[in-house]
RNA sequence: AGGCACGUAGCUCAGUGGUAGAGCACUACCUUGACACGGUAGGGGUCGGCGGUUCGAAACCGCCCGUGCCUACCA
């Protein structure tokens, strides 16, 4: 008989096998999708959350790659046309910070380079290491079609922005407008609302000072918790009810540092004349309330910002000083002049840069915009009609709220990486054409002089285009036709503003269809504790050394080069002393998808980790020993179910049953925790702990059909079970399913092979699954006794037992042999269930265990201390049990009003209970 | 300020009306011819609090306490 376990080492390596296989299966082109004309499959396309060109591999990135392949694999082997459409995105600031920054260390700025040597700087720098990352989803298992993989600025996908650009345009969804924005004054560029974060309970100053009237001694107090926007100051506003100002009213206050005379305004919608003394300071330029006063009172507005945040000219002596120099200025200032009137500690909330974490600067400026509202309401139809789903269910509320509230969207740029504006200013006319194509003539004077906006596109521009623009648009190409729409679209909840409302606003606008049916949405990956992962906390945890392995000293130098804090490294020595081991793609895989996608956040453990990694090597471990005794058998897995006639094989085929069916069931309604669990304790709990061991026995019985059909149920759930955990575990499936003796013509690979259903690969028995159930408890109370007493194992022990129930006394002795070897017992069928009722006088120094439907002792070996402590614990569990049932059963009402079945099952519990606990209290009152 | 979650074993989390679950950790025993990355048997929870609905609540409703997140505003 030759061994397989040859060439199968005890432990199962993935480090050896995950490299191998990928390259195996990305050679076969089992990733690519098919567009042969006569290719009937049904399609199912997934397209990929573009990663940032500037990323390299994290968790989030992990994950997102687990479950979008466990859902495209699953697909595929399920037979469908199956295209996972991969990209990177050119990702605008964060890709232009970070080559700015490399300049910085040449000493230089984009501004010495020039705009045409920056942009082909980035174009570099992309090439050289744009593709990592894409290397890195490969270390996970990802199953993309990499044939197609597009990066948002192809120039195919430049058309497509242009083209949707332009037809906006034309359908006066995009103009251009003057208004405040957000102004990131690092990044020296406009920033969308959503790019604004706010940083909460920020302890800030509210500072009081005074304006003096311009006839007069009299003053107003106003308060701010920037007083450097004083300099931009265009009116005081008071309630036009608030009596104790009412001789102010058509007054003026002057401007103690430029020359001006400042009206008083009344205004009912700015002023709160409880708040403070209620009286406030407008500024137009810098301030969203100032800036919509100024449009209702026709007030100047007076910018004293320059883009770099230093205060310009209109800040009059304060000009140069930068912003919050200048705040310190003014109060000083405002000191000098006697006019500081309090301060007192503010918590107020600040708004700062999603990118550069700077204070953003409201500011007016001219940009362009989308007009969101006619966008939207298609897309609120589109989820609150059904034709669109959003999985967990929690996040329509919030896609509705912010659709319903929704402002319009501002798309240019003050950056040189991305996208161009397709518009051009004419010098003589001043008009603007917008146009697909370089634009060479003023479409309204005709005048040649053009000059090109200068500003790019918000990298979201793009995205929103994705899942139609990498098919092709706005050409009409076969794959468009095939591929849209896309069925699923898996990202994080964090992007569901940013990104998924746009693609589907954008989908449905240029092609009239949503584009994708669901939106599954996951939770953010933290520490185990539940903390976000910082390098400056040094909890990051990065997928590839998981998979791989890192020593403690690797894991620390990395923290610090990538700037982790004293208390990060500390944090690192002592959560992780002795480093990862190689856990390998698959575990770490599984450890995501075992996680609750209802959850919000996904704290990842190794030690978790570790209990897959184990499990990996749990599987790999009952293959051996599967591969082993089939060796040389001639039985081969076949695509058919087996039909056995031993309880073991009928018992493991039905609990297979129900494995695949939960299996699928999860795998259908994006319960990927509940489909990998199934799965995970079908192995271990099932395969693992009762079949193999039983199946020893069978295969040692001598027994040839006996022997022969266990050999066929034990490859065909084998064979089974590793093409359901394919999708989940695709490396160490492949490497064990090569060597599984299969039927003629079998695929080259799992990855190709047909998705186990349970109706056809399994066989439910509930026979048989009962019979079982009480061989296992009968098993089961034999190895507590055995445990309870301390027998050693070399040590078998008399069993007496008896049932009133033919079927049960039928397995018993049919499985006799299994019996004793699971429980290392010798079995005595009692005929006289009398001798139960007095197990003193019959059977000396006796355990008692009662089963449903069986009763039993052990003698002989028993100590009745241990014996009695024993008793009094399974008795006081028992009270316990029977305690809640016979309350359930005492409420009168129960009854009536109860479903008949579950009274029914009730009073068959107590009876049970109450049998068992009477033969317990009579084996303790015999000690 | 509003909205949305969450609070279950030491830790991380499942569990949508019928006798409280998993992984890890813990205790005892076992190097048994697949696996010590293992096996067997155990211990451990008044399901945040208080009320309500119900024959029955961890689950449904209300209030409170605590923790996160989101949106808006903040002179």
């Amino acid at each position: 008989m030759s061994d397989p376990s040859d060439d199968m080492p005890k432990a199962y390596e993935p480090d050896k096998s995950e490299a191998r296989w990928y390259e195996f299966w990305e050679e076969s082109g089992f990733f690519e999708a098919s567009e042969e004309p006569d290719d009937a499959r049904a399609t199912y396309t997934l397209a990929i959350p573009p990663p940032n060109v500037t990323g390299s591999l994290h968790m989030g990135h992990a994950c997102r790659t687990t479950f979008e392949d466990v859902l495209c694999r699953h697909k595929r082997m399920q037979g469908y046309n199956t295209l996972w459409m991969p990209g990177i995105d050119h990702a605008g600031i964060a890709t232009q910070v970070v080559v700015e920054r490399q300049l910085k260390r040449e000493g230089l700025t984009r501004h010495d380079l020039g705009r045409k040597a920056f942009v082909e700087r980035v174009w570099r720098w992309k090439e050289e290491s744009g593709g990592r990352i894409l290397q890195q989803l490969r270390k996970m298992g990802a199953s993309c079609d990499w044939s197609r993989t597009k990066f948002t600025l192809d120039p195919d996908m430049v058309r497509a922005v242009r083209e949707s650009f332009v037809r906006l345009y034309e359908e006066g969804l995009i103009y251009r407008d003057t208004r405040l924005v957000n102004w990131d004054v690092e990044s020296q560029t406009v920033l969308s609302d959503l790019e604004v974060d706010q940083e909460e309970g920020v302890e800030g100053e509210l500072f009081d000072f005074a304006y003096r009237l311009a006839d007069g001694d009299s003053e107003v107090v106003v308060s701010t918790t920037r007083p450097e926007t004083m300099l931009g100051d265009t009116a005081v506003a008071i309630h036009p009810d608030d009596d104790r100002y009412r001789h102010l009213h058509g007054k003026y206050v002057r401007h103690p540092f430029v020359d001006r005379m400042i009206p008083i305004i009344l205004d009912a919608e700015l002023v709160d004349p409880e708040f403070g003394t209620g009286v406030v300071k407008v500024t137009p330029a810098h301030d969203p309330n100032d800036f919509a006063t100024g449009k209702r009172h026709g007030l100047e507005e007076i910018n004293v910002l320059n883009l770099d945040g230093t205060l310009n000219e209109n800040a009059g002596r304060f000009q140069g000083l930068d912003r919050f120099a200048a705040r310190d200025a003014v109060k000083d200032e405002l000191a000098n002049l006697g006019l500081v009137r309090g301060s007192k500690k503010h918590i107020m909330t600040l708004p700062r840069s999603h990118r550069s974490g700077t204070v953003v600067e409201p500011l007016i400026s001219t940009q362009w915009f989308v007009k969101m509202r006619p966008l939207a309401e298609p897309a609120i139809a589109a989820v609150r009609d059904g034709r669109i789903q959003i999985l967990p269910v929690e996040w329509e509320k919030t896609y509705f709220h912010w659709l319903e509230n929704i402002q319009d969207w501002c798309i240019s740029r003050q950056l040189w990486w991305g996208h161009e504006i397709p518009a051009w200013y004419c010098d003589a006319c001043e008009d603007v054409t917008v146009s697909r194509e370089e634009a060479t003539a003023c479409q309204s004077c005709g005048a040649t002089a053009l000059r090109q906006d200068p500003d790019v596109l918000d990298t979201w521009f793009s995205s929103a285009l994705w899942p139609f623009s990498t098919l092709g648009w706005p050409d009409d190409t076969a794959a468009l036709r095939r591929f849209y729409p896309t069925q699923d679209m898996e990202t994080g909840y964090d992007i569901i503003f940013f990104w998924v409302a746009r693609m589907i606003m954008m989908g449905l606008h240029f092609m009239g269809e949503v584009p994708f049916n669901r939106v599954l949405l996951a939770g953010l990956v933290t520490d185990e504790r539940g903390e976000k992962m910082s390098k400056v906390k040094g909890n990051v945890i990065d997928p590839l050394d998981v998979i791989h392995g890192a020593t403690n000293e690797a894991l620390i130098d990395k923290a610090t080069k990538a700037g982790a804090s004293k208390g990060g490294i500390k944090y690192l020595q002592k959560t992780y002393p002795d480093g990862f081991a190689a856990y390998g793609a698959d575990a770490l895989r599984m450890t995501l998808l075992s996680y609750s996608p209802q959850s919000r956040r996904i704290a990842l453990s190794i030690k978790r980790i570790e209990g897959y990694r184990n499990f990996a090597n749990k599987l790999w471990n009952a293959s051996r020993y599967a591969l082993m005794r089939l060796a040389g058998s001639g039985a081969k897995a076949s695509q058919q179910c087996p039909r056995p006639q031993a309880l073991a094989n009928r018992w493991v085929l039905s609990r297979l049953y129900q494995a695949l069916d939960t299996a699928s069931t999860g795998l259908d309604a994006y319960r990927l925790d509940d489909a990998s669990g199934a799965l995970y304790h079908f192995v271990w709990d099932e395969f693992c702990d009762w079949y193999l061991e039983v199946s020893k026995t069978a295969l040692d019985s001598g027994d040839a059909n006996l022997v022969r059909e266990t050999e066929a149920t034990l490859v065909h759930t084998l064979e089974t079970t590793l093409r359901a955990l394919h999708p989940m575990m695709p490396h160490i499936t492949e490497e064990i399913w090569q060597r599984v003796p299969k039927w003629d013509a079998a695929p080259k690979s799992i990855m190709v092979a047909r998705f186990p259903s349970a109706l056809v690969d399994a066989k439910a028995d509930r026979d048989a699954v009962r019979d079982f159930e009480a061989l296992q408890a009968l098993v089961r109370s034999m190895r507590t006794i055995r445990a309870e007493h301390d027998i050693p194992r070399s040590r078998a022990i008399e069993v007496h037992w008896h049932t009133e129930q033919a079927e049960i006394r039928q397995v018993f002795q049919d499985e006799r042999a299994t019996i004793q070897a699971l429980a290392g017992c010798v079995m005595h069928f009692e005929p006289d269930p009398s001798k139960f009722d007095d197990p003193g006088s019959h059977f000396d120094n006796a355990a008692v265990f009662v089963n449903p439907g069986v009763r039993g002792v052990v003698p002989s070996v028993i100590d009745p201390g241990k014996e009695r402590a024993r008793l009094e614990r399974a008795l006081k569990k028992l009270d316990k049990e029977l305690g809640a049932v016979e309350k359930k059963l005492g409420n009168p009402n129960f009854a009536d009003k109860a479903p008949a079945e579950v009274v029914e099952k009730s009073k068959r519990d107590a009876a049970e209970l109450r049998s068992k606990r009477d033969q317990l209290e009579v084996a303790l009152s015999r000690l």
